[in-house]
Order: structure tokens, then sequence, then C-alpha cells
DNA sequence: AAAAGACTTTGATACAAATCAAATTTCTTT
DNA sequence: AAAGAAATTTGATTTGTATCAAAGTCTTTT
């Protein structure tokens, strides 16, 4: 261990983490909220453009986002990239490696970044101890699934038109629940992950969003969208009803 | 309850269920092994073309199927259908229950079926006291996830042919663990349901069975199908490599 | 500040899969 | 066993998105 973590691990604390809500369950009683903190290990930085960890590495941790964005993708063996979801801070990074004590996607910082590493030993632990805990380390992984299910209704049944309307709404909630803008956002991936999400190709992604910017829906320059007609949007995604 | 119920409560024990390597730990200790018949309620029959859970259902409980064969799947407000997913027996359905306490998908038999009721709350208690059943709910947790993964990479990156190919793999595959054959197998949902799954059309997977019939790769009749050149299959799936 | 490189946008064309349509086969009901 | 309904297959045509191509914009390097 670097001199430089051992300083980090000083900091650490996930009793007054300011991300507390978002990670970790609410309702610990105020005699074991310190006992939380034995479930982060040490921080991580990440820079923009590295790892956290690839395919085929050995499992070991959970990564709880603290700062910045990250995406994650799979691979096939001859080489084409299906990016699977765009992580941001409070978020929870690694799940896939549980299964085989192995990673099978990768995860890339899309700007610098910091994690809190929890090595999943300790999750696994405290869990057995907290009720509350597992309930949320359960609550997370189910939330990954049923994100995932809506994932599959985009790529599955949806136009290019829904399904870039139906991310940039929800890359604006998320945001917002941060406490940033509901109507502003500034895309931390490239138009190419973009489309490697939401299954469509480059052009179609950039061709989408000049359609939405012509009809007046956003304003986008390169990654600052403004989202002017969240409604629009909406209808977009759920043409029936709204 | 009902008398039937009752009678069932009688037969219902993992300790010796034949799928229990399919769906629960190993490496429980004897003395162990009777509590963990606690995990199952009761059993619970579900005919053909019946729910087992329909999306916005209250969550209490998995299920461990024991016979049949499930589809589950999530509707947009307009009507469309998504299939996520077909389960077999051994396999576990509802995870995507737990994180708002109510079901955000159907699940609905395609043949008839056999359950056991887990209700979520035994299965937390009981993880909370063996930690090698803990480990076991979130690597089925964890292989759901990996699960999908998989799919958004057929569904956002391949072709036709490549997912009708890569479906009918993984299908025999788990089909064999269960000791099955290799070669050879009965779909147990229509065109439709494969499509959906799949995010074709009716025509389009009737159009690439019979392609894949024409050049020798399988036999099909309605829903039997012979898998003549599964490395066929394999080529398809990853065409670069093999 | 100029040059080089990366990323994005826009246009023209091609193609895989959807849609429309009809025939065939299988399943269900009487 | 016949009639009707449902599911599947096959053919013809359309269409949304991919591909190919080129221009434009932004970023980084020298």
């Amino acid at each position: 261990m670097t001199d430089a973590t051992v300083a980090q691990n000083l900091k650490v604390a996930c009793s007054n983490c300011n991300l507390r809500e978002l990670c970790l369950p609410v309702g610990f009683s105020p005699d074991d909220i310190d006992r939380l903190d034995e479930i982060v290990k040490n921080r991580r930085r990440v820079k923009q453009g590295d790892s956290l960890f690839n395919d085929g590495d050995p499992f070991t941790s959970l990564y709880a986002i603290r700062t910045g964005f990250f995406k994650t993708s799979v691979t096939t063996d001859d080489g084409r990239e299906q990016v699977t979801g765009f992580q941001m801070a409070g978020e929870i990074v690694g799940l896939d490696g549980i299964v085989n004590e192995q990673h099978s996607c990768h995860a890339v910082a899309l700007e610098d970044a910091e994690v809190c590493v929890m090595p999943f030993a300790n999750v696994e632990s405290l869990s057995r101890e907290f009720p509350v805990l597992q309930r949320n380390v359960h609550k997370i992984m189910s939330r990954e699934i049923v994100r995932e299910n809506e994932v599959m209704m985009l790529l599955g049944n949806m136009r290019s038109e829904e399904r870039i309307a139906a991310f940039l709404l929800n890359l604006v909630q998320r945001l917002h629940t941060r406490g940033f803008s509901k109507t502003e956002l500034v895309l931390r991936m490239s138009r190419e992950e973009i489309g490697s999400y939401l299954g469509m190709k480059i052009e179609t992604v950039s061709r989408t969003f000049s359609k939405f910017s012509d009809l007046g829906i956003i304003e986008i320059k390169q990654r600052f969208v403004h989202i002017k007609d969240a409604d629009a949007l909406k209808k977009i995604c759920n043409p029936q009803v709204c």
C-alpha cells in the first residue's frame, strides 16, 4: 500500500459521505453507523480513459462511484463492443463479477473518477450482520436487473428516435436526482458510445440529435444538451399514451 | 391455506430435491441441510398460459422452477411486449421485484409448471445465517445480470442469423445440463415469442429457421429441432474466430 | 498560429429486416 | 371427420438504418 493510499484511508468514511443516501442504506442506527465504514477498504482514482477493471480480471470488490463517470461494456471474440451501461456518482459497478469470481465486462472511466473499493467479502460479512445493508445490496442488484430489462425493451422494440429520447430522459433524470439541472446536461460519452449502448450507428445518433434540434425539442452543441421540450421527448418514447 | 397446499407441504424438502444442485448451494453441512428446507414455504402449480406473477404485483417471494417452462416479459404503456427471458427447471424467477417491492415484469408458464415458493424474508434470514446460501443468492443475481449483458450484445450488435444461432445453442446447452440431449430439443415457445426475445419479427424468425434447415445445419419440424451441425451454429455466432 | 488528428455532421446509396399479402400447415372444436 | 381458428411459412414490396463518402468542426500537438 502506497503512502498516498494510506493517507486516503483517513478520509474514507461512509458515515459522513455526502453520497451515502445514493449508495448505501438509510435507516442505520446511530450506534451502528460507524461499522458501515468497514465496508470500504480504500479509494481509488481512475484517470479518464483508464479501466477500473477488465473482462477476465479476478473479482474481489464492488466499486461505489464517488466522482466521475463510467461506461461498462462487453466485447465479442471478434472485437465488437456493446456498451451495457453508463454509471455516475453513487452508483455501483462490478456486480457482473460475482457469479464466476471474475469480471465479464470492462469498466472504463469517461472522465477522471474516484471510486470507493468495497471488498466483496466485507460486503457479505456486514450484510449478514445488518439486515438493512443486506436488503440494500439485494435492491442494488435487482435494480440493475430491472434496468437491463428496460434496455432490452429499447433495443428489441423501439426505433432510433425512441431510443435517443429515452436515453436523454434517463440521463437527465439521474443527474437531477444528484442535484443537477432538469433541462441541461453534458454528455460524458461520445456519439459512438451512445450508439453502441443503443444499438445504433454513429451517423444515426447524429442524425437523430439533429432532427430533435430541428424540431426545437433540444438544443445541442457538441456534448452540451439543453432539453427544451421534455414532454415532446416523453411523447416520442411512448407514442400511444402521451 | 387449502388442504391441498398443506398436503403439498409434506413433500416440500430441498434436502432431497433432485434439482438442488441447480438452484441451491452445494457445500451445506449435513447438520444444516434440514434448515435449508425452511426456505420453501410451499409449492405452486401454474397451468400453461397462466401467470406466476404480473407487472405491478406486490413482491413477496422468489420462485424456483421445479418443472415446466416460463417466459418473462416487460410491456410498454402502449402495449408492446419484450420477452426478457425463458426459464427452465432449477432456475429462479422474481428477482425483478426486490428493488421496488413489486414486480416489474410478467412471468407466464409456457407449459404446465410447478414452482417452489420461497418467501424473500426467508431467503434473507437464512442467508444471514448461512454464508454459502448468501453467496448462492448473490451468484444467482449476478448470473442474471451477466445473462442480460449477453442479450444486450445480441440485440445491439448481432444480425438475425447470429441471434437465432446463439439462441438455439444457449437453449440446448441449458437443456443438456439438465440431462437432455445435446442435439435435439423441443421449443416451448412460439415463433412470436422467440422473435420478441430476439428483437425480430415472426417472419424473420421463420425465414432464418428455414435457411438453417436448407443449409443442413438443423432439422426443424414445428417445435421440434434437431441440431445437425453445432459447429456451424457456433461459426455463425462468432464469425471471425471460428 | 499552423498542422495534424479525432470526432461529428450531412448527403447518397445499399441492404437487412419489416411490412403487407397470401398460402399452407397444425391445432381445436363440434 | 369436418369446419374453423390459429400458427407458421413463403413471396413481394417497402422502409429504417447501415454503409460509403466527404465535408465540417473541434482538439491537440508542434
